[in-house]
DNA sequence: TTTATTTACGTAAACGTTTACGTAAATCTG
DNA sequence: CAGATTTACGTAAACGTTTACGTAAATAAA
């Protein structure tokens, strides 16, 4: 069974191979009747055009590329999640790109991509300081879409979610608590997002007349396995009663730091992450989460990339901002057992 | 800034097409001088190659598909983060599709990579009966490797986990830890992994002299917002005093429906789950677990994908066994504090 | 030195589509 | 019913590479 290509079928029906493309695309010049007949023996021969002839003659890929940080991480695979979605519905081809935050891939791989391998782009950047970034060379190539990790200096479409606001509400959350030194720990600092936070974390506290002190601000580290160790210095140095973990990677090891040094929470420390933990709610104790709407990001992103590459209208470069959700539990001393409500 | 291609490129140097295209693949039949300077030029004007026109005339797409149930799962997002760290090292592209469990849409997927889209795939089946599989007609065509959930009816490549094992050793900790009602939650029920799951705790139940009652194994439902109901029913009605979730997704549900039923863990009822989660040990109470390799899986399905691309030596229908690990917490009983190193 | 071989490049065809252009037949217009 | 228009298709070029084949010059073999 050799490949079966457009010509052979157009053989096999006794017309042009330009007739038969026309009919698989169902293009109004084709009669009918032809064009049952093609659909026809397309199926009966498993007809499927070749991607790279098709896109090489029309310039269009029917492939979006998804770039992100990390894959195996509850935000960026439910993002991922409603990308695909979309794309699905859409009949697009999804590439993936992990850059694990390191911009010279980032670069590589934008860079790999402008010579029609997709037809458009959504990423959520890589939190690195060095290296120059190439999206102003893209944006009149290709449309390019930031999501929650977002590029300050361009003017781009972007989907964040409330972040400022958000951190502003946690902080205040812990200080309606009880909470008087309240430790922030940094993630992903060098994006909007990451400033944001620190801004809104910085602002509640002032708002509550509690003195920034910047002891309680600690950057975290790239490798997982030293961010427990670095929490419980400073737990040990400063004695926080509340912690915010601007990342959810940093919750898991502000858990293992309290188990270690035998802090109870939310008794001793009161802790807060951002998380989009399916397990929040059953954590020991369950987390106070600010939970970002990952799967509509994703959904939101890839639908006004499908506008553009439909020639919708779209304005040019919105920022569109989604609503984090404040999802309160045990480890900021809510005293009542979740509601089923608060489980997701 | 014109679209630069390898015509535009020649003429600058003033070489053919043929050339350019000879130094750039670094060729042996162009001389050193010259192949400095295309590549400088290759540099300096930005050029990247088209990618659908080298598809097309070499017939490589420098890609392989990966075709998962879901992507926002711990363990597939894991696999599939090894998957592309492998793919990253051969300077491959990613393609990533999610079935939900729908085998026509898997077989639409597959069926429309057969025209030269990937060089190859990497698939977990989805879990549904209905619907003929077509994987006998993608074989002759394209390599193509299962891994986790695997076709039965087929000769290929697969990677796989010891479920039969793991399942077994599951329930006998649970027999030893003094369950004599042991409970199990169904899932991906069609694959071989979901019946070897099956069949190991059937084995382990007639080893440990208790009598297997079907009652006490449940179905459960796509639809993740009935399983803990389904679960509450199975608690109310057979009281077992142990469970066991034979996939991630059934972990919550249980801790639920005991949560809503006042039902103590590990006290009431003892819980293991086949689980990726990172955050099992800090679960309420924390969760023990058979933890599969899902980063390992994915390196090693990938590992051979690419060995055969590159026309290595390959054992044709070899399956490939890794072990999934049992670690155990206090889910079932477990007295002491899990240590440092039972938190992975 | 003559012939054979190698080196370094050019020419042109090919990959499988899509589409601008052309055209005969069918239909419409007045 | 003559001319204009529409319908339904065919011809051939084009998309941007890669590569089989050819060849002049350089080198090696004799």
């Amino acid at each position: 069974m050799d490949k079966v290509n457009i010509k052979k079928l157009a053989a096999e029906l006794n017309l042009s191979a330009a007739t038969v493309s026309r009919a698989l695309r169902d293009s109004h010049e084709i009669g009918a009747a032809t064009k049952a007949r093609v659909m026809e023996m397309a199926r009966k021969m498993n007809y499927v055009p070749n991607p790279s002839a098709s896109n090489l003659r029309s310039h269009k890929s029917k492939t979006i590329a998804v770039i992100v940080p990390e894959i195996a991480n509850s935000f960026f695979s439910q993002a991922i999640n409603g990308i695909e979605e979309i794309a699905r519905a859409h009949n697009y081809h999804v590439l993936i790109y992990q850059t694990h935050e390191n911009v010279e891939l980032e670069n590589a791989f934008i860079r790999s991509l402008l010579s029609g391998r997709v037809d458009g782009i959504l990423i959520s950047i890589a939190s690195g300081l060095n290296g120059e970034r190439n999206f102003k060379d893209v944006l009149p190539v290709l449309p390019l879409i930031f999501f929650d990790r977002v590029y300050e200096d361009i003017e781009a479409i972007k989907i964040t979610t409330n972040d400022y606001q958000s951190s502003y509400t946690a902080t205040k959350h812990l200080v309606e608590n009880g909470c008087k030194k309240i430790a922030y720990l940094k993630g992903i600092d060098h994006t909007p997002a990451g400033k944001n936070r620190i801004a809104g974390y910085i602002d509640a506290l002032r708002d509550s007349d509690i003195l920034f002190d910047d002891r309680l601000m600690i950057a975290t580290g790239d490798e997982q396995q030293e961010n427990p160790d670095l929490v419980k210095n400073l737990l040990l140095s400063q004695k926080p009663d509340g912690l915010i973990a601007s990342i959810e990677d940093l919750a898991l090891p502000c858990y293992y730091a309290c188990r270690d040094l035998g802090l109870k929470i939310p008794e001793d420390v009161k802790i807060i992450s951002f998380s989009n933990l399916k397990t929040a709610g059953i954590l020991n104790p369950s987390l106070t989460t600010i939970t970002q709407p990952a799967f509509e990001m994703g959904r939101t992103a890839a639908g006004i990339l499908f506008k553009i590459l439909n020639r919708k209208e779209v304005e040019p470069n919105q920022t569109l901002v989604l609503d984090s959700e404040l999802v309160v539990r045990e480890s900021t001393g809510s005293l009542t057992q979740p509601s089923p409500k608060e489980r997701a």
